[in-house]
DNA sequence: CGAAGGCTTGATTTCGCTCAACGCGGGTGG
DNA sequence: CCACCCGCGTTGAGCGAAATCAAGCCTTCG
């Protein structure tokens, strides 16, 4: 997707009305944006002219192998800031997960508002080494935890961020986002989850909706 | 490994003759330290007070899991930044995979050495920005790629890395960490490597010395 | 109501792991 | 100087966790 071209009616109400982002005081104003469920925010390759802060929704940020095989780096929620590349072009591409809104920033104008004052570059800096640090957490994940330790993992870190660690809460994603995202197939998701659910560890009230009945059992399988 | 009291006899000699980074012109001072083969540079959870740029040698940077799994987010060559956190203390562990220097430099200095001047600041965030974008594509391999694609893009990332895409390098590591790198047991990497050389696409003059004699082929199992 | 997409469940296969043995090279001590 | 040992790597046999293949079942929505 290009910005400056937008294809979507429902873009840029925000930025008709020349509105600020709503819940950080202190960002300097961006572009709002509204995504339709699986819309595409950018592609890999893409030009980085922009980088983009989550207000609501899920977004999700994959990498593709020529033959389709998909890995889902991250699901950004709301706050998490997405899109800040090196070089010229991103890495990875982004959709919605389900309906969403982003706000975007011109990228040419970051070196600026980090000179400006320390808030907004504080801002910037710990939101990468957080990407990075999630991203350490998740090699770990991909590379030596079985399909159990996957989804106990996955459960808790939802649980943390979407619902701060209350023992209910709803999935904004499907099976295939969550295989996608730890290295499984949706069978083995489905699988597992059902597992958890037979030996109590979980309740699945219906298929995104999820009751951690059992949470010392699932750390346990944590690490 | 804590600095103010090293306990190995090489460390700090440049130090003692106030020596700053050797490559690197513009880098503020910092500590150069010696590390020999296996030894710490730090260990995940300890207090965050350095953060360091590899001069020579190998670092290898992980995490465990409680029975020992291990898990190598990345090998630090020449020039590499690690160690930068956002929180108080380490993520991950960080040891020389053989001889090693590397340069200390204080952690609570680099607001203000950001602050200071954008050549430094540019420094910092492109190596975190790189760091993120390897941990990426990592994901991708560890969680969607097959054995053998897994060691092709390892040959051909360390072939660039470590000799500028020559044809012939020196890997600096031994099978165990390779195995800790990308997901696989040592019988696997062995065995994928000597597939590998069967069919022509490498050639393995020693364990550590790799030909790379089929570079389209191995890219072509990379994506 | 019918169709489609998403989810679950079952049967079978397979890739990579585990277990096991052996080889080789380099360092050490008798 | 040589024998031994130990760490590292390779190779083989068999196994098992997760993938693949294949139905079938909900739910939602036109």
């Amino acid at each position: 997707m290009q910005i400056p071209t937008a294809t979507h009616a429902s873009k840029f109400p925000a930025a008709a009305f020349g509105l600020r982002a709503p819940t950080t005081a202190k960002m300097p104003a961006g572009t709002q944006m509204v995504l339709i469920k699986g819309e595409e925010l950018f592609a890999e390759g893409d030009e980085a002219e922009y980088f983009y802060q989550v207000v609501s929704g899920t977004i999700r940020s994959y990498k593709l192998l020529s033959d389709g095989r998909r890995q889902i780096d991250a699901f950004h929620l709301q706050g998490d800031i997405l899109g800040l590349e090196a070089g010229a072009g991103h890495r990875f591409s982004a959709e919605a997960v389900g309906d969403a809104s982003v706000i975007a920033y011109r990228r040419c104008r970051l070196a600026a508002l980090i000179q400006e004052g320390p808030a907004f570059r504080d801002r910037v800096m710990s939101a990468m080494l957080r990407s990075l640090e999630r991203a350490q957490d998740h090699m770990l994940l991909l590379g030596r935890k079985t399909a159990q330790e996957k989804i106990a993992t996955f459960l808790l870190d939802m649980a943390q961020r979407i619902s701060d660690n209350a023992a209910h809460f709803e999935l904004p994603m499907q099976r295939t986002d969550i295989a996608d995202h730890l290295g499984l197939t949706i069978e083995t998701v489905s699988r597992t989850l059902t597992q958890f659910a037979r030996s109590g560890l979980i309740e699945l009230l219906s298929a995104r909706s999820i009751g951690l009945c059992n949470k010392n059992a699932l750390r346990r399988l944590n690490a």
